[in-house]
DNA sequence: CTGAAAGCGCTTACAG
DNA sequence: CTGAAAGCGCTTACAG
């Protein structure tokens, strides 16, 4: 920590914040007419509710009401005051309102990672429903680490987040602690709770690497390996269901290659090259995400092998490559921008107290088959 | 609006938040001890500073200075106040902090993008320089739209941010009134003014273009191709050095395709084949983005066309996937994790003060050659 | 180095 | 339907 910051910084004064000639006129509407050039007193210089109020010839409580429920205030008065917040260029100021109302208008939203394009759709879906509610995002990467998550929650603690969204269902027990002495509602995504009273939205991990398994034995693959970087809970349990399938069809489950790092479609080729050293005679592989996939596609190409015919890949998530890729690459198409969606659904119906009717969702999942199978 | 929020929703109450055992007595010190069943009066049932300097026998302006700058505390007493936040599971509420300082510790951040991959890392590099000093983050999808930017701007406006992070230097007249009447600073990305003395940090655009054109002029090709889709200003800055270098050359600059959707994989086949069919004889390409020119690598597999001996392909961005396939694809790798960085960098020394010793920084970019040229 | 007072700009909780 | 008063939990600006 130097000095204190200064309310005007000298370098801000010495370069402009944008190479432009003053004051143009016809912005005047979105901006403050009232620009003092010092603060007066500790203001900030904004425009207020209260100037709004003098302006209109209301009482604060009038304005406040006109924004935030307009149905209560009289409609001349309110056209009134519309006219003069606009004039005015009044935009609320949200730490004021959170002081006094305790509610933040902010929501908490924690995701494994954003490298991953995965949880990218995930957040438009949550900002699709939210953000037209008027809601705002800390985002936080996890890294996919229950510490780092919980960490996240905690800092994200003195801004008051009205609600969380987090990823996985493997929360710190101190976590829990965090949120339900906060009284903050959380829903949980990707993963379904066995408590059907829990809020949560996915699907059945274990499922999707069950009828993973079941593909692949249709068509006639015997002896096929199982691929994943970044172990997370979810990955285990499509782990889990691929194993069920072959050991119900009498194969050998245990040809696994598992490294918690993260998936890369460079470490696809890598790990397969391992996997060929260690079972030249392997004829599938399973792939827990698509850049392991397609890492795995071009590992074939550079040594000759035919795909589909020599080796199937399969891959997870539906990423833009694997419908483009020579040949397309069969894989389980996840609902996670609706996951975001629902979730975010699920979230603002707690907030506004309406009931829920299904507290868990199940959205599924849905095997796209295509030329690498 | 429906009926206004109750304090505990009902739903909330019905649906456990996570299905537990209940208070695990190793979690306490994360979790105020104080949680009371009710609220008293209009507070929140937090801990606030004037608890915390009770229960450390100081004024709460003690426990303020012993928080924000250590050193104006005597050891003794900032020890005490240190154990009893730790006690009592103190967490600074950041509303009451912003409303009585005017500084939000929030920055605003408005990308074009998050699908595209290139500004998560920008993100990432903003995060690890201005997160380590405490602030949070707004971040905004412009859609590459100026008029979406200035209302992004508009509305994170009631949260008061410190300062701005913006993509580009093709700002709204609005949105720079917007942020210089309230003196928000900002630091724009991915592009540099030419007023020296404005915030921005990026690489030459049009020169990038340009070495691509020399390059692909060095390789001996004479019929190269411009393919780009979402038509922002840095890719129409590209394609100018792209032309100004083809016609130095003495070669044709106008074989192009300029579409402005979103670039994808699949669009990038797409405007190829129509390329093929304008210009049979075209034989290089430039693609404004490494998904194009993925893209462009499966339609000439599909077709059968060798490359690069018969068609060469260059990228721009260094995608992940880039130096992965077969070939791999020469492309242009983009400062894209320092651009966060360093703009945030420049960011914190102004909201410090501190002097700018370069308001204009200039990160450069490097040309990849790979298989496909 | 420490503290008492006042104020930031809203909204709650009452009154009318 | 409208308003006066009080308070949310911090920090500023003074004093000592």
């Amino acid at each position: 920590m130097a000095k204190p910051a200064t309310r005007m910084p000298r370098a801000f004064e010495k370069n402009t914040l944008l190479n432009t000639p003053q004051t143009p006129k016809q912005d005047q509407a979105v901006v403050a007419t009232k620009i003092p050039p010092a603060r007066r007193g500790r203001a900030t210089g904004r425009v207020t509710i209260t100037d709004v109020a003098k302006a209109a010839n209301v009482s604060p409580m009038t304005v406040s009401r006109s924004l935030k429920s307009p149905e209560s205030v009289q409609q001349n008065l309110r056209d009134r005051i519309t006219a003069v917040v606009q004039k005015l260029g009044y935009v609320p100021n949200q730490a004021a309102s959170t002081l006094a109302s305790s509610k933040s208008q902010v929501i908490g939203v924690i995701v494994p990672s954003l490298t991953n394009a995965v949880f990218i759709d995930t957040l438009s879906g949550i900002r699709d429903c939210l953000g037209a509610a008027g809601y705002q995002f800390l985002i936080g990467e996890s890294g996919y680490s229950p510490a780092k998550e919980r960490e996240l929650i905690a800092t994200y603690m003195a801004h008051a987040p009205d609600g969380f969204l987090l990823t996985g269902i493997e929360q710190q027990e101190a976590s829990r602690v965090l949120l339900a002495s906060n009284h903050i509602p959380a829903v949980r995504m990707y993963d379904l709770s066995k408590n059907v009273n829990d809020l949560t939205v996915g699907f059945s991990q274990k499922k999707a690497g069950y009828s993973v398994a079941r593909h692949l034995i249709e068509r006639g693959y015997r002896r096929p390996a199982f691929m994943a970087a970044q172990l997370d809970p979810r990955t285990m349990k499509r782990r889990e269901g691929f194993r069920k399938g072959l050991k119900e069809a009498g194969l050998n489950p245990n040809l696994e290659i598992l490294l918690p790092v993260p998936t890369t479609i460079e470490l696809g080729a890598q790990l397969f090259t391992k996997i060929l050293e260690q079972r030249p005679d392997c004829d599938a592989v399973f792939c827990c995400n698509d850049d392991l996939a397609l890492g795995v596609l071009f590992e074939c190409q550079r040594r000759g092998i035919q795909v589909p015919t020599q080796m199937a890949i399969i891959g997870f998530n539906d990423l833009p490559w694997a419908a483009q890729s020579i040949p397309a690459i069969t894989t389980i198409i996840t609902p996670r921008y609706d996951i975001g969606y629902v979730a975010a659904e699920l979230l603002l119906k707690t907030l506004k107290g309406k009931p829920i009717d299904k507290a868990r969702v199940d959205l599924g999942f849905e095997l796209a088959i295509r030329g690498s199978t």
